[in-house]
DNA sequence: GGGGATACCTGAACGC
DNA sequence: TGCGTTCAGGTATCCC
């Protein structure tokens, strides 16, 4: 499932795509997962002028097509994964796997014509068409906290300081008293990109178990959780990210961090530390994978 | 207002 | 073999 290392591992790939891209066709397969109540796109294709398919951009597991027209910004798509969604490149065509929900026919000087297509099992993720103006007061993105791995925020230029962003991360944390710091990792408007495997991983990592309130973990605790999310992120971008069932880049291929991962999906494995038995267990309805021993609890007594 | 539960969705895995 | 059930999970929405 797409999360911010494989999120990004797309970006690159759809960034070696020339910024002299020209978006020269768009086809809907099926009714779903793709929304332009405006119609900006087609009657963009219609115009006299081309459309010129510039740069990726990512915020979060969000990723955001900029879409030009006499080089200026005409609109942006923003594609979102979910679960299993999938953003390929494909030189030919003959039949679109199964649910194929839509494609873009593109063409540059160096390359004959081509296709990035939108796949979604589930149907739960898609696209939306929006102007610069829009997407200002789009919620999904408008409310996400600072990216995991630049530490940006939506429509910022330069990422905060690491100090600010730490002191942004511990703001955002203690605001949940209540809530187990595994449902927090989760939470995008504390912290954005971390999705269930590397919320688990980073657990592991530290030492704590998924239950713990955050009020009960010192400052320097949550430093150091802080401070151990982005070489966990660049670790994963490395290894193309994680693939368990669906999860492709660009170009159809695999990642390879599922062999890296200490936790997640090895229940009732032993622990690479101490040989103890993996557990796996419910929180806020995500399955969450910890070591019993090396993972210690802070917060009140359970019962 | 905070936090948990549920819906969305399909395919794989599992049990009978 | 075939059918029914459960599970997987990111986000929006609902409810307590």
């Amino acid at each position: 499932m797409p999360e911010l290392p494989e999120v990004e591992t797309i970006r690159r790939g759809l960034n070696k795509l020339s910024s002299q891209t020209v978006l020269k066709d768009f086809t809907k397969v099926s009714p779903y997962c793709f929304h332009d109540s405006e119609n900006l796109l087609a009657n963009s294709l219609n115009g006299s002028e081309p459309l010129t398919l510039s740069q990726f951009v990512r915020q979060g597991k969000y990723l955001i097509a900029e879409i030009k027209q006499c080089e200026q910004i005409a609109f942006l798509i923003i594609f979102h994964l979910r679960m299993t969604g999938k953003l390929i490149v494909t030189d030919t065509v003959i039949d679109w796997p199964k649910h194929t929900h839509f494609y873009f026919t593109l063409e540059d000087k160096a390359r004959a014509t081509h296709y990035l297509y939108f796949n979604d099992i589930r149907r739960f993720g898609g696209a939306v068409v929006l102007t610069k103006e829009q997407i200002k007061a789009y919620s999904s993105l408008t409310k996400l906290a600072f990216d995991a791995y630049t530490y940006k925020l939506a429509y910022t230029s330069s990422p905060l300081k690491e100090s600010d962003a730490l002191a942004c991360f511990q703001n955002n944390l203690v605001k949940h008293p209540k809530t187990p710091i595994k449902s927090l990792l989760l939470d995008q408007t504390v912290i954005a990109g971390l999705g269930n495997i590397y919320a688990d991983e980073l657990l592991f990592i530290n030492q704590i178990h998924p239950l713990s309130l955050v009020s009960y973990l010192s400052f320097e605790q949550i430093s150091k959780l802080f401070y151990s999310i982005k070489p966990l992120l660049t670790q994963a971008i490395g290894h193309h990210g994680t693939t368990f069932s669906d999860y492709v880049d660009s170009l159809g291929h695999k990642g390879t961090f599922q062999l890296e991962l200490k936790v997640y999906k090895r229940s009732k494995q032993a622990c690479s530390i101490c040989q103890t038995e993996i557990c796996k267990i419910k929180i806020a309805g995500r399955s969450s994978h910890f070591c019993p021993k090396c993972q210690a609890y802070y917060g009140p007594k359970l019962n």
